[in-house]
DNA sequence: GCTGTAGAGCTTTTT
DNA sequence: GCTCTACAGC
């Protein structure tokens, strides 16, 4: 007898209970059940126990598809998993029956994320399910990542040697800039970052220069495309380099031409395992397809609603077709949420309806009721961000973990508002997103210090740093060194060196290259004997940047000192140089130290596969979300995927999710007024609760401010063109009403918070302070808890003290 | 070779 | 409105 059968019974007890109390008083309205299919508690009791009768105790708690996703090893299988239904738990569980029932060994799966973080937590998992028995699963990664694997075994397949080097987007950059100008293209006309982008989509599509046609080749330079992009890939085979797109299309192209190669791969991998397939590009279509199509045994995990990367090549065909390409495959879908509220469910379901292109799953959940979801109409973008902090607050006074937190926003400059705001009142905030730790100007010097050591004919990564502390050497050197490069066809480092000894150069620049030189033979040596870490630590002494850093005295540079202490704590786990520096082109990612509770603002994208108790979702605007972009220029398939994101993002929520917009936001630096987004209208209507204050736009429009006075006849005023500005969105929120009493006495007790708290004592003003944002300056005023400073280079501004101390 | 000023541009960005 | 880049002038 199936031992969980208990387990089961009992919670789907728990349901009936659950629902006998509650359920009662928000029985499912009619819309409610239309898109939530919720179950009634016998039969769902009755379906799910499993007709087999021999399933391991670890799997009984999984639910029926989740265990058949996992059971089914043999055959294609297409897991479509909505969001919240535990398909990174149906995945894992199915990597270790694999290795548990010994059907391959670890290192006969391969099995592919997106993201590190992914394939990190994937690992983690697995090991816990099989008693750590997946130390050593080695196809286990990103798919660059197990590109980059492949690609140093067989690098000479496509003219690399194996310690090829992986170029960052910004090298990237710089190498086309150089070839474009070298070719007397206008880079006016035809910028290096167009071509990055077409030599990018290319490579996400599988071309090389060679297949290349006539429109894709006009559409850079006059049909000059194929040539700029041969001469890049040129460029970098010399530079014995490649870009993150390479990772993959030279793999393919190995792949292709060398039916041995692919065959090896075809017999190690017993079973494939893909996540996040919606998001798979044509490259990595190709490249799974033309690995998995002898065996078959692979297995897809996917969600049609939750593709959001189009724009970077992602194809949702490719899970719309894979029955096609894999005929008999199986179908499992899961639509068990575990996440989120049924109101939540309601909301996000009711949403993503309104779109046409879809594979269509039911999510229901068995959670018990939440409020509903709210949405908030107020006066401008501040107010936004006053009415978000106040929200936080509360909950923050109810007990709940600022880490629950999630502001998600649709584009990174919507996150200034709320980063001011929390400042000025001492929120507790992280901005994820923006730079990534490997992405910051000091990283990439520190790095590409060690790829000049570890590489001297990394011609790219000295070009970054010769002059980086400067010390002097401007274009006419580099324009001399580059030269006499060419002509004695070496890389930049050796002809720098021979130059140092030459009577090329002015002396002056003669004796700094010198003295450079010296410091790389020195550094070289020494790279043999001690660690990556200690290396770091003496060049960035010796090199004179550690002084220039210290020598400034923003609040920058005190943060890009740090960050390079802590680049050099993350290299204590490598044994050599040339380990840490592929790790950290590919894998290294920006992991913040967590030092307290913090509410987390990011952009939805970056929040997609992340869950929080309570999510906030500002700026839904025409024009924000969706984006004035995807509006103009996508079409009907850009909204979709706009609409597929507002789907990921409400579904980010497990217990309250607030959507909030703004008659008036700044962009660009111009005031527009703004109607709700159609995503607010789509909204089925029971399932949210709107209310609207328009307390912050008194203090915009006049000090007396009256409350008989209609607060919306600013909106119609702004835009006497559009009678749209009182459309649905701003109808419902009239027809809620606004209590300007009630938001006085909110006003007052949020003020309470901040201005209850004593000043410090140890501050006065006159002193030198440092702000751990903007850096030094001069304290000129106090009251309460808060300072009005004046620094050295962020102008004046006022702050909460407890994010100053004393300078020096 | 360094410093100041005009001009463009500005969604999302797993690697 | 802000920030990054390119070129002119010192």
């Amino acid at each position: 007898m199936w031992k969980a059968s208990g387990a089961w019974a009992r919670r789907s007890l728990s349901c009936c209970a659950g629902r006998a109390s509650d359920g009662l008083r928000i029985s499912p309205s009619p819309p409610l059940r239309r898109t939530l299919a919720f179950p009634s508690c016998s039969h769902v009791t009755d379906a799910a126990l499993p007709a087999t009768t021999d399933v391991p105790e670890w799997l009984a708690r999984l639910n029926e598809p989740q265990r058949e996703a996992v059971m089914t090893t043999e055959g294609p299988v297409l897991m479509l998993a909505g969001a919240g239904t535990g398909k990174t738990a149906a995945l894992t569980h199915r990597l270790a029956h694999i290795v548990r029932e010994r059907l391959a060994w670890p290192s006969e799966i391969l099995c592919v994320t997106f993201t590190n973080k992914a394939a990190r937590e994937m690992r983690e998992r697995v090991g816990k399910l099989t008693g750590g028995a997946l130390e050593g699963m080695p196809w286990l990664g990103t798919f660059h990542s197990i590109g980059a694997k492949m690609l140093r075994r067989h690098a000479e397949l496509v003219d690399l040697k194996s310690n090829y080097t992986i170029i960052d987007t910004d090298d990237q950059l710089r190498l086309l800039k150089t070839l474009i100008r070298e070719n007397d293209v206008d880079e006016k006309r035809w910028p290096p970052r167009m071509l990055a982008g077409l030599i990018d989509g290319w490579k996400n599509r599988g071309l090389n220069p060679g297949d290349l046609d006539a429109v894709d080749n006009e559409s850079f330079a006059n049909g000059r495309g194929q040539e700029m992009y041969r001469l890049y890939q040129e460029r970098l085979v010399s530079l014995n380099a490649c870009d993150f797109g390479d990772l993959l299309l030279h793999v393919l192209t190995i792949f292709r031409k060398h039916s041995d190669v692919l065959e090896q791969y075809r017999k190690r991998f017993k079973y494939v395992l893909v996540d996040e397939y919606q998001d798979t590009n044509a490259v990595q279509y190709l490249w799974l397809r033309l690995i998995a199509q002898s065996r078959k045994n692979i297995c897809v995990v996917g969600d049609d609603d939750q593709s959001i990367y189009s724009w970077r090549g992602a194809e949702v065909a490719n899970i719309l077709r894979f029955d096609k390409d894999f005929p008999g495959a199986k179908v499992v879908k899961l639509e068990q949420n575990y996440r989120s509220t049924p109101q939540i469910l309601a909301a996000a379901s009711g949403l993503i309806a309104a779109n046409s292109q879809r594979l269509g799953k039911t999510l229901w959940t068995e959670l018990p009721e939440g409020p509903k979801v709210r949405v908030i109409g107020v006066w401008d973008a501040p107010e936004e961000a006053r009415r978000v902090g106040e929200e936080i607050e509360r909950l923050e006074r109810e007990g709940l973990s600022l880490d629950q937190v999630a502001i998600l926003v649709r584009a990174q400059y919507q996150t200034r508002e709320f980063e001011d705001r929390f400042i000025q009142i001492g929120m507790n905030y992280r901005i994820v997103g923006g730079y990534r730790f490997y992405e910051r100007a000091e990283i990439r010097d520190a790095l590409a210090y060690l790829r000049v050591i570890a590489q001297p004919a990394d011609d790219l990564a000295f070009e970054r740093i010769y002059n980086q502390p400067k010390r002097g050497l401007g274009a006419k050197t580099l324009e001399k060194m580059h030269s006499h490069a060419r002509r004695t066809q070496q890389p930049l480092a050796a002809a720098a060196l021979e130059l140092a000894d030459s009577d090329e150069l002015p002396a002056r620049a003669r004796n700094t290259i010198a003295e450079l030189m010296r410091g790389f033979l020195r550094w070289q040596e020494m790279s043999e004997a001690v660690t990556p870490s200690e290396l770091l630590r003496t060049v960035l002494e010796e090199s004179g940047y550690d002084a220039m850093l210290k020598a400034d005295r923003s609040a920058e540079a005190a943060g890009r000192a740090d960050n390079l202490v802590e680049l050099q704590r993350a290299m204590e786990e490598y044994e050599t140089l040339g380990d840490f520096l592929e790790h950290v082109a590919l894998v290294m990612d920006a992991d913040a130290r967590d030092d307290g509770e913090k509410v987390t603002i990011m952009t939805m994208h970056a929040a997609k596969g992340l869950e929080f108790d309570h999510v906030f979702l500002p700026g839904w605007e025409e024009g924000v979300f969706p984006s004035q972009r995807s509006l103009d220029e996508g079409g009907l398939a850009s909204l979709e995927e706009e609409r597929r994101l507002a789907y990921v993002a409400i579904t980010r929520a497990r217990r309250r999710c607030t959507i909030l917009h703004a008659a008036n936001r700044r962009i660009f630096g111009q005031w527009n007024s703004s109607i709700p987004s159609r995503f607010v209208e789509e909204l089925p209507d029971e399932h949210i609760e709107s209310e609207t204050t328009m307390t912050g736009g008194r203090s915009l429009w006049q000090a007396n401010w009256s409350e008989s006075e209609d607060p919306f006849a600013h909106v119609s005023q702004s835009r006497p063109d559009r009678s749209s500005a009182r459309g649905p969105g701003w109808q419902r929120a009239l027809a809620t009403g606004y209590d300007t009493k009630q938001q006085r006495v909110k006003e007052t007790t949020r003020s309470a918070a901040s201005f209850a708290a004593k000043p410090r004592t140890d501050i006065a003003i006159g002193d030198r302070v440092f702000h751990e944002k903007f850096g030094y300056g001069e304290v000129m005023g106090q009251e309460g808890n808060k300072l009005e400073i004046e620094f050295d280079k962020a102008g004046t501004k006022r702050v909460i003290d407890s994010f100053v101390s004393g300078a020096d």
